[in-house]
DNA sequence: GGCTAAATATACTCGCGGGTAAATTAGAGC
DNA sequence: GCTCTAATTTACCCGCGAGTATATTTAGCC
């Protein structure tokens, strides 16, 4: 058939479509292919948007159709959740990495914003940053609004640990937390991954801007 | 007619829908309707979101019929990009009005950003923030890119003149002007107009951490 | 090699919403 | 009061895309 050669034509990126690239190689594990659903879903909604992606066009680029990405995923509301979760489980993560540190606020803080921004460089970042209450059903809305909160509150608690221990300067910690979130959630707006500037160099600045101050010392 | 009736009742919300309140009130003013037209539209794609928010839902906030819409506005996306040009505009008269100023470059900086932030919090900050390419046909994309461009390029040229006359500590220009817009657009995200907040006493804080850092000097 | 369950595909439904053609109403000028 | 234009409405069209009912294939298992 016409449809089945066209599939072994499509160019096989990471563990992403190859996995149903050829039947032969198709692999049973039910996770593996779920989490592809969702990656794929992740960078066809940073690609094209959320509203101007199909799950069709998801699909598509799996070489499979629709009902299939059904089979994995209760409906599109969901797969942006979940694309949600899981970039926000990287930041969690580099927020927990930081519990058992035993440095200074600031530097814990330095460190939470370089993982932050490699997330938000991630095929995640532009979901997380994306994912508006206004495209959620209520339920899933409040859910993503709790999570951006443990977000929100890691942040600040860390703040004020620094100014507890005089690494930071005493100041407003909501304001700064919601400035620091901006500065980094604004990244998946301009950033490209062909960019030359890797995640970890765009931290880096940011850090030295945040600690430093424009004004000069 | 019970439709008449109806549209009596509707409350009137300032220079929105009371223009066509009631019938006799009508004003002939092209422009002005014009205007309301687009103040709507941008109240309703922040409450709702722009892929949320039908044509008619629009209309009928302005007590008239989908048409009657389409008589002032083409389409769809101008009216998204009217929206945006209404918010840039007050962004970009911030930026203009420190041209001719005399201070020093990180004065005239903190003095658009409280434009700045004052244009993010009005009615049209969203649809500023929010008009991706993504939404957008390639002909208005790149009209919004060199807009979007503007404004960076006044940002990056003002940290430039403070560097040099010695207010700004010198810096990556580029990045210091993509974390500044970017903790100033993500105010749209949480901003809520009734929040006890206001917009100048969101930039006050914010350029008190940008100019002076976290770290205690 | 036949049985069963999971995985995938085919072939639909259906409503929403952008956009429009054609009629109707309001109002300015005479 | 008549006419002509602008403003507005009624009543549509139509395509896209979310979601689904049903058939078919695949693969593990005895």
């Amino acid at each position: 058939m016409a449809g089945r050669q066209a599939r072994k034509n499509i160019p096989q990126r990471a563990s992403g479509p190859a996995l149903w690239a050829s039947v032969g190689a198709r692999v049973r594990d039910r996770e593996r292919k779920r989490d592809a659903v969702i990656m794929t879903a992740a960078r066809a909604f940073r690609e094209r948007g959320y509203h101007n992606t199909s799950l069709d066009d998801i699909a598509s680029e799996l070489n499979v159709t629709k009902p299939t990405v059904y089979h994995y995923v209760e409906n599109k509301e969901q797969l942006l959740f979940e694309c949600f979760r899981a970039g926000l489980k990287l930041i969690m993560d580099g927020i927990e990495e930081q519990r058992e540190s035993t440095t200074t606020g600031r530097e814990r803080l330095a460190a939470v914003i370089s993982r932050y921004a490699e997330a938000i460089t991630s095929d995640f970042g532009w979901c997380m940053v994306q994912a508006e209450n206004q495209d959620l059903s209520p339920a899933m809305s409040r859910k993503v609004k709790a999570l951006k909160s443990e977000i929100d509150q890691g942040l600040r608690s860390l703040i004020r640990a620094g100014v507890d221990d005089g690494s930071i300067r005493p100041c407003d910690e909501k304001m700064t937390a919601f400035a620091l979130a901006g500065a980094l959630n604004w990244i998946a707006h301009w950033y490209r991954s062909d960019d030359q500037l890797a995640a970890a160099e765009i931290a880096h600045r940011f850090i030295e801007l945040f600690e430093q101050g424009l004004q000069p010392r």
